[in-house]
Parts: structure tokens; sequence; C-alpha cells
DNA sequence: TGTACATCAGTGAACGCGCGTTCACTGATGTAC
DNA sequence: TGTACATCAGTGAACGCGCGTTCACTGATGTAC
């Protein structure tokens, strides 16, 4: 009977969960396609298909949600480079680092959303945990490459300069004003070779 | 008589453009404390002791306060930089990047009105020349220190390269959340001894 | 088997607020005759 | 020297809009006796 009752209640949680995501792979859909500020909660409503009331059933407030689609979209890039890392172990510096920029180079709206969160201060410490998470694991990636290039003294700290000299090229250059999207790739391209050959250098 | 006349003209010209430069000050002083999206036309109009609607005498938009914020800033740190330049022409790209981090560490607020001009897409092109231009006088800066330092292929490349790194380390690790100013302080510090280590190496 | 009640997803209108900007107006100074 | 008019800095209230969020309500489903 408890029994039965409990699975009845994990079978409506689940159902919630999934109702949930509904709304958060809708926001995702429009983060896609428009700047961060100017999606709104009635606009996440009426893509998903529903009243906007409706969404503070399912999270406390507009932060709760877009925390949500944040963190979903840096764990899915971990777990592709994670399966890019099983699939080749020898994977060289200037591959990752090209990987990297690429990654965020494709998925701009991704790309958006990450500097969104990394640049507003206004965001609570306790809400970017899972945030966090992911950016360690990515770290921890970067770590293996570096010891596998043969550096032996702190692996960490090139991983967070390279971490942070290719966020720095997409910031700089990603959306340089008066440039062709065709002109900027190449721009990124030459800089990332640039980066990844200055890293291999490193022992 | 016309002579006089157009001085007198020329005369109310500069007393305009003093007291648009007071709005500007104005601005700065508040953007200094405050995140940019936190200021608006009232605070502005407040801090420099007039009406909100004032301000569009002197100004078509918001829009238009702010680049010129934003291109007095800029431009100051430009020539600050060209002052070192002249002072020490043996400038090493250590000093030189490190020189460029702390200015940006001590001066939050026009990092982060820096940033916010990099990152926002919805800015109108034909409105960022000068603040183009000084980043170009910045690159030409870097670009000396590189051919000083012997670099014969592209210096140029190099500079973007560097500026792009500096940006990332300060954008990523600046306002890292749950952190003290001080650590901040320090993994700024050696990321960019790392970064300018790494460039030093560059021939 | 039927009835009363509880639960909960979902709705659409409304609240309340802040914002950029405009409007009608004032008051001082300069100009022309 | 005085009068009529133009110019322009400056004001404070108001407009209009969009936004996040709340409220009172509905309707369907499940539960207890």
């Amino acid at each position: 009977m408890t029994e039965e009752n409990r699975t009845l209640q994990d079978l409506k949680a689940e159902e919630k969960l999934a109702r949930k995501n509904l709304i958060v792979d809708a926001a995702i859909r429009l983060f896609s396609s428009r700047p961060l500020k100017e999606v709104g909660v009635r606009d996440i409503a009426k893509e998903a298909g529903i009243s906007p009331s409706l969404i503070y059933r399912y999270f406390a407030d507009q932060d709760e949600l877009i925390l949500e689609a944040i963190n979903r979209e840096t764990g899915e890039m971990i777990q592709q480079f994670q399966k890019k890392m099983d699939n080749n172990k020898n994977l060289t510096l200037q591959a990752i680092a090209t990987e990297y920029v690429y990654y965020l180079f494709r998925n701009d709206h991704f790309f958006r959303m990450m500097t969104h969160f990394i640049l507003d201060s206004t965001i609570k410490a306790e809400h970017l945990h899972r945030f966090d998470e992911n950016i360690r694991n990515l770290l921890e990636i970067f770590d293996k490459v570096f010891i596998a290039a043969g550096v032996t003294d702190k692996p960490r700290t090139y991983s967070h300069a390279l971490f942070a000299c290719l966020n720095g090229i997409l910031i700089t250059y990603r959306h340089y004003p008066g440039r062709e999207e065709i002109e900027i790739k190449k721009q990124i391209e030459i800089l990332t070779k640039v980066i990844g050959e200055l890293f291999s250098h490193v022992k």
C-alpha cells in the first residue's frame, strides 16, 4: 500500500519533471535566436504553449528557469567533450582548444548564456553550483591533455589560463561590429591556432 | 561683426560642451559604483543636479550618453598607456600585460563598461567608431612591444591574441562568485604572469 | 455505486513598478527697431 | 531708452510601454466513506 503510494507519487513527480523540462526546452529554443534580455516570461510561455502564470508552478522565478537552462547546456557540452576524450586518448592541445572554440562558435546561444552568467554579478552564488561543477569538469579534461603533453608542474594553472584565453578570443571577437561572420570565423581560427601553439610549448 | 558673432557662437558652443561634459561626469561617477543596467536617466540627472528631461537637450538618447562616457574612458586609458610607453622605451611584454590587467582591475567600472559594449550586440556599429579607434591605438602599442622584443612576423596578430587573452582572464575570473577580492587578485596575477611568459617566447 | 471533498494543473486578467522619453511651460538673456 | 520679439536652458509632470509576478478562478482527476 505505502509502496504503491510511493510509486504513484514517484510517477507524478516524474511527470512534473517532464513538464518542467518542456518549459526549459522552450526557453533554450528562444535563447538560440535572441539575446537573453529580449526573452521574457511571456515569450517562453507562448513558445511552450502554456499560460505565463503556469511557469511559476514549476520555477520560483525567472532566474531559476534560466539557470536550469544554462546548467543543462553546460552539462551537455561537457558530456560531448568527455566523449571526444574517450574516443581519442591522444588528443593534442591544439585539437582540444579548437574543439572548444568551435563548439562555442557553433552554439552561439550557449556562448551568450555563458558570458551572461560569468559577467552578471547580480546572480546569487548559491544558484551557480552546477554551472561551477561543469566548468571544473571541463578544466579536468584540460588538465589531462596538459599532463599527456608532458606538463608536470601545476597543470591546473595552465588549464585556467587556456580556458580564460579561449573565452577571451570568443568574447572579444565573436560579435565584432561591422565584420562579416566568415571574416570573424577566420580571425578566431587564426587566434586559436596561435594560442594553441603557445600552450603546446609549455612543459 | 561676423567675426564677433562667430566667437560669441563659439563661446556658447563651448559652454554647451562644458555642460554636456558635466552630465557625462555624473554618469561615470554612477557607473563606478553600480552595474550599467542599474543606472537610469533619472539617476544620472539627479547626480548631475538637473532635471531628467534636460539630458535630452544634450544627447539624442541614453545610448549616446553612455557611449560618450565609454569613449572618454577608453581615450584616457590609452593616453596613460602612451605616456608609460614614452617614459620607458624598453617596456617588456610582461610589463605591458601586467599594466593593462592592473589598470582594468583597478578601474572596475571601466572594465564593466567595456565588456558591456563588447558583448552587447544591439549597439549600432556607427556609434562605435571612437571606441574602435581607441582599441586600435592600444593594439599599436602592443605591436611596438612585440617588435621591440624581436617579433618580425605579423606582430598585429600577436597583439590581437594577447589583447584577447588578457580580456579573457579578467572576464572569466574578475567576478568569480564566492571568492574574496584578494584571492581573485592573486589568481589574476598568476594567470597574467603565465600568459606574459608564453608570449615572451614568441619570435 | 454514489456522493462529498481534496488536490492540483492550468488560465487570463490584472497589479505594480520602473523605465526612456515627451510635452507644455517658465524665466532669463539677447536682439531689432 | 524703451518695447516687442526670439532664443534657449531648464523644469516637473505625464505618457506609454513592457516586464515579472500574483490573484481569483476553472475543470479534471483522485480519494474516502
